[in-house]
This record gives structure tokens, sequence and C-alpha cells, in this order.
RNA sequence: GGCGCUUUCGUCUAGCGGCUAGGACACAUGCCUCUCACGCAUGGAACACGGGUUCGAUUCCCGUAGGCGCUACCA
């Protein structure tokens, strides 16, 4: 018996941007698609028209795009199984629904909002089931009759499934093995809305699923209370030999403190929680995304694949194809992972380190350009290779701290001073302090004068005057250059900056530093 | 409250009855050095607790405690 095609399902509900644990989910049914020759579906789960955000599908699609994450069938990619957005479904669902119903698996139920908030108000713990659906305005108390004839006239309803009591049932997980459950404490789940005239989540689920010929569902584990409610579903379609097989991935949690990963996390400690950037159409407010906060997709792809889950080994350093060649849902992780932004970074800097200076030197450009500064890709790329190496040091909640540098925008403040000469000197800075002595302007005047000689400003140029120089005169002119230059103790090598700036400039630099600070004792 | 899931360094994790409990991020120190770094080397750092099972438990079972989730006409 050969099993059938591998179909999975990435299904976000368009209530705003894509949650960086969506996403993580969405990456791992597309691994696992591709690890077994499957298909990846995208479906839109729009079934509940209160909390639809305009614009949130198409981000959704984008964030994609931009990750590399691919479907192979779905809104927008089109397939033999649509139409995949649910709202677009209500008819089919209908249809399954009556079939509940007529099959008495399933009952309506004319209870509003207002009188179910009331009971449970008064009666601690309701639950609408079999303790007490006898209590309740439903087509069971009402009988058949009237019923129809409440229908008949218009008033509103909704359909719950009838949940039979003191039933174990047992959902078979890939990665939490037989989670087992007793149908009492389930309660008679509505399966359709009077509000809206749609399915819940539940039921549509389910339709779609086994029409779509989804064969593993991949969610995460929030779903997994609710997964014994799925099961009984299935069955009471006569569905239960092809049922998908469920995965219940864990979630992601706080980088500190209690619970769930929350944009208000990003906001507080200072990193994205959605991939891209997202304009809330109806306040306004602006969320950061990985996209424009200088993350490469191949980074944020590796970073969230090892958050709850782990090839086994030494290696971290993962690309989208041993992603795929390795992703195993059996050794996915059961408990919930904290997410740890600092980790990010870090594979942002492996990754943006990867890659030849040249490709940073676009992104460079722009960031100085925003700065006021003219330059070209070439210069730009040249100041990234002396200075892609160095820390950045920034600020937190905690004060200030130090990290490598690991995005381009890093780069800006570390690098002022190749495209701006010092226009003031601090005499407490303890670098100026400490390298500039009161013979130290003459000093600097020598190693003009002997700069002042050279045609062949390269570094290799230089060397071949400076170095003997250097030698001969047993002086150690490195750091008060780089006063002169830089205006504090930060760059790079001496004769590589002075190379990048040109005899001219660097001649400029050290008559200004020469003048201003002169041969004071500071 | 009820139900379910879960518990190895600060964090992500490896481990699938016998190990000096491994790696990575972060942190600290040393070396290198023309500044800050990079790099290299080194270091501190964990099996929640209590019972079993077993010759032997981090590993299997049961409790306890903590963590997380669900408990809507939301997904």
């Amino acid at each position: 018996m050969n099993s059938p095609k591998v179909r999975v399902r990435f299904a976000p509900s368009p209530t705003g941007p894509l949650h960086i644990g969506g996403v993580r989910t969405a990456l791992y049914n597309y691994l696992f698609a591709r690890q077994h020759g499957g298909e990846l579906i995208f479906r839109i789960e729009d079934t509940d028209s209160a909390r639809f955000v305009p614009g949130a599908e198409e981000y959704i699609l984008e964030a994609f795009r931009w990750l590399g994450i691919k479907f192979d069938e779905g809104v927008s990619f089109g397939g033999e199984y649509g139409p995949y957005r649910q709202s677009e479904r209500r008819d089919i669902y209908k249809q399954y629904v009556q079939q509940l119903l007529d099959a008495g698996r399933a009952y309506i139920a004319f209870d509003t909002p207002e009188e179910l908030t009331a009971k449970r108000e008064q009666v601690s713990n309701f639950q609408y089931d079999a303790s007490t659906r006898n209590q309740m305005r439903n087509s069971l108390t009402l009988g058949k009759e009237e019923t129809d004839r409440l229908v008949a006239e218009g008033h509103p309803y909704v359909v719950r499934f009838l949940i039979e009591p003191g039933e174990d049932v047992h959902v078979n997980d890939i990665i939490r093995g037989d989670v087992c459950i007793n149908s009492s404490i389930l309660d008679d789940k509505v399966l359709w809305k009077s509000a809206d005239q749609l399915p819940t989540y539940h039921l549509a689920n389910i339709v779609d699923d086994h029409l779509m010929k989804v064969t593993h569902v991949i969610r995460g584990e929030e779903w997994l209370p609710s997964a014994p409610l799925h099961v009984l579903l299935y069955r009471a379609f006569g569905w239960a030999d092809t049922m998908p097989r469920f995965a219940h991935l864990p979630l992601l949690l706080k980088p500190d403190g209690k619970g769930k990963l929350s944009k208000r996390d990003g906001d507080r400690l200072g990193f994205p929680v959605f991939p891209l950037e997202w304009h809330n159409p109806v306040t306004g407010e602006v969320s950061s995304g990985y996209r424009e906060s200088g993350y490469l997709p191949e980074a944020v792809i590796n970073f969230l694949a090892l958050l709850g889950w782990n090839p086994g080994g030494d290696q971290e350093l993962l690309s989208m194809e041993e992603l795929i060649q390795k992703f195993n849902l059996e050794k996915c992780s059961k408990n919930g992972a904290r997410f740890d932004y600092v980790k990010g970074q870090w594979f942002n800097r492996e990754y943006l380190l990867q890659r030849p200076a040249a490709a940073w030197a676009p992104d460079f450009v722009r960031l100085l350009a925003a700065q006021g500064i003219d330059t070209t890709e070439e210069r730009a790329a040249e100041v990234v290779e002396m200075m892609k190496m160095k820390v950045i040091e920034y600020t937190t909640s905690e004060g200030p701290k130090k990290r490598n540098v690991s995005f381009v925008s890093d780069l800006w403040p570390l690098c002022r001073f190749f495209f701006v000469a010092p226009t003031a000197f601090n005499r407490e800075d303890k670098f100026v302090k400490k390298n500039w002595k009161e013979t130290t302007a003459s000093e600097m005047q020598q190693l003009r004068d002997v700069l002042s000689t050279i045609d062949d400003f390269s570094v290799e140029g230089q060397k071949a005057v400076v170095d003997p120089w250097v030698e001969q005169s047993g002086l150690k002119p490195w750091n008060a250059w780089r006063v002169c230059l830089v205006g504090e103790g930060q760059g790079p090598d001496m004769y590589a900056l002075a190379a990048f700036l040109g005899k001219e400039e660097v001649l400029r630099r050290m008559d200004f530093a020469i003048k201003t600070l002169g041969s004071c004792t500071v």
C-alpha cells in the first residue's frame, strides 16, 4: 500500500501582519512538503468577518516571497481544489453542516450570545454539553416542529456539534505521541455561526483539509486541545480513514518573563516580531519588520528553523536546501522555545559576512545618502571591507552594550570619519589624551612631510616610505596619526584608512589637527 | 477552577539505561595588536524535586512543584 502524496497547508487568518511564530509554522510545512516531494497549499481562513483586516493577505504573500517560502497551490497560486479563501466556500460548508444535521450529529441552537453570557455568569464553569443542552433552547429540546417554525420565521440560530460524553478520544501526534482526552470535557462546539453566516474554524478546517486532500496538519500547539474535537468531526463525517496526521509545534515564548512572544516584547526589547514592516490601516501605527531592519531572509529562515527543531550534530548554519534535507518532525522539541533574538542577530551577522562586501554596498550607499553623503558603491564596499569585523556600541534598557556588526545599518556610526573630517577634537577623550603629548605636533609634522613626498598613496606605496622612517626615527606615530585622521580611537589600519582618504585629504586632516591640538599637553 | 502539553547551562539545544553530560549564542579572562575589533586559546555555567523500576538512571514509570496552552457565534 503506497501512501498518498504529501499535501500540507499553511492557513493564516488575515487579521493583521503575520506573526513570526506563524512564519515558523509555514516554514516547517514548507520544509516537510519539499522533503517529501509534496505540495504546500496557501489557504486563507477568513471566517471571522469581524476581525478581517484589509491588506493582511497581500502582506502575508509578500512576506513569503521575501523569505523564499514557495507555495504550490492556493490563494493567488491557483489549483484544482479552490476556491482557497474560506469566505468564498460558504455554500460548500453549508452543505456539510446539513449533512451533520441530517445524520443527527449536530443540532440547531437558538440561544443568543447574551443568553449564553448570562448563563455563564450565573452558573460557574457553565459548558454547553450533554449535561446542559437539555436546558437550553435548541432543536433537541424544542422539537422538530417548533424548530422548523423558528427557523422559518427567521430567528437566528447556530449549529452545534453533538458530542457524546464519556468517550476517550485519542490523537496520535507526530511530535507528542498519543494524546488522550475524554469527550465529556468537550463542549458542543458551534460549527455554524449566525452572526456572519459562516462556519467556525473547526468545521471549515476539517471540511477543507478533507476536500483538499491534506495529509499532514502541522500547526501551533494552541490547537492541541481542540484536536480531539477535530478527530470527532472526521469520524462524524465518515472520513476517519483519510484523516490527516497531526503535528503540534511548540510555541515561541517571550525572551524574558512569562508568556508567549508578543508584539510588545519586540517594541520593549528592540527587535521585530513581524517579517515585514506593517502599517496598521486603522490606527496608522507602524510595526518594524525583519526585512526593513536589515535582516537577510536566509538568516531569518535559519534562525527560525532551529527554534524548536534541531537536526542533531554541531552544524548550525544551514541553507534552505540543507534544512529541507535534514528536517524531521519527530525531532521537533516538545516544549516552548524562548525567542532568543540576540542569536538571531548572530545568524544575520554570519550570513552578512558570507557575502562579499560589494553585496552590502547598495544598502550602505543608500544609508549614506540618507546622511547626506554622496559616494559610489566601490567606495562603500571598501569601507565595508575595512569595518565589517568591528564592534558596535548600542544602548539597551540595561545600559550600553556592545555587539559585532550584524547589520549594514550598524556601519554608519562606525564609518562616519571615512566621509567626514574631524572638525573638533575632544581633549577629554581618553584616547586623545593618551596619545597627544607636547611633542606630538612636531612628530605629526614630520610624518606629514614624509607623506607629502609619496606619489603612490596605496597601502604598499605608503609602507615603502613610512615604515623605514618609523624604523629610523624610533617614533610610534600610529595612535597620534589616528587622532589626526579619525579624531578618536576607532577605525581600520592606518595605511588602509589613509589610502582610502587619499593623500590630499590626509594632509588636510593632519594640518587641521596639528593646528588645532598644537603642542599643548592635553 | 477544569483539561491537555511540557521541564538538560542565562538562552537555543545534543543525549534516546552506563558519557569527565557535547555544541552554539551570550558572558569572563588571556594571547595577538597602530585604536576598537576580528581571530585564536581558556573559563564559569545545566539534568526542577520526591518516590519507584533496574546491578545501574539525565534517559523508563508515578507523584509534587514550576512553565505553557486551551477553556468564544476568534482563529
